[in-house]
DNA sequence: TTCATTGCAAAAGTTTTGCACGTGC
DNA sequence: GCACGTGCAAAACTTTTGCAATGAA
């Protein structure tokens, strides 16, 4: 997606338009390898040298309070970002860490009366085919 | 559960039972809240003052690996313990930070053929009752 | 103009590491 | 006895905070 592009969705959404924001959606899109925090950042100081790791988390932050990410917690330490925002299901590889998106019906819990449901998420974990075959 | 009874649990499966494993241990399936490491340390110390934080540490990672506990990553930053090993859906209140169990079917995803998957989560997020109707 | 966002440095918090010592089996 | 676990201090990392300066609307 071009930057413009991503200019006008935020604007349409009211979310402020920042060259910085932009910059941490449109990597976030265009790699669709659940990035973090740290690759992020350092792939959008590249283009913009004076990029801070602060705007970052701020970004990715408000990113996700207005619905343009999705925080994807399935490593206990750092936090990944995923630009699909439709209902699916994350795979980690415990050997290698990549994360592996794939289909999954919505689960749908029982004994939550009078809970708020914001957010459901299914997260699995093992080997992927190659780090199986590994060894 | 007995301190002895949980050693003997441990040598049956072949798992060193050191005192200081035996009470990490005891202390997760007496609290049923999904502790974290700082609040198992916190605890542990009262009746040991010489226990360390990196033995609890230690002590978490060989019993999830031997599947004592399980490791509770719905949490951006920390991670938190169940010894509920049962399948089951967790609940985290954005709130308060509260964690809460409940029945959810496996799920069952698709695309991964392939993989192997050791463990299932699903996570769910959004307000307790009581932070629901704090407002 | 105005107020939200940015950038910097410093702090906070969790988890890991290296290594000598101690202990379960 | 020996391999494995423990304990300590320091390090490594991710994320947050405070605050002055900047810039989008």
């Amino acid at each position: 997606m071009q930057k413009e592009r991503i200019t006008a969705l935020f604007k349409e959404k009211n979310f402020r338009a920042t060259p910085q924001r932009v910059a941490v959606y449109d990597y976030v899109c265009a790699h669709r390898t659940h990035p973090d925090a740290a690759q992020i950042y350092e792939s959008v100081l590249k283009s913009d040298p004076s990029f801070s790791k602060t705007t970052v988390y701020n970004a990715l932050k408000s990113l996700c309070e207005s619905g343009f990410l999705i925080p994807v917690t399935i490593d206990g330490d750092k936090v990944h970002y995923d630009a699909n925002v439709d209902f699916h299901g994350h795979f980690i590889c415990t050997c290698c860490g990549e994360i592996y998106d794939f289909d999954v019906p919505e689960p749908h819990g029982s004994g939550l009366g009078g809970f708020k449901i914001a957010r459901k998420d299914v997260y699995y974990s093992g080997l992927c085919p190659s780090c199986k075959n590994k060894n």
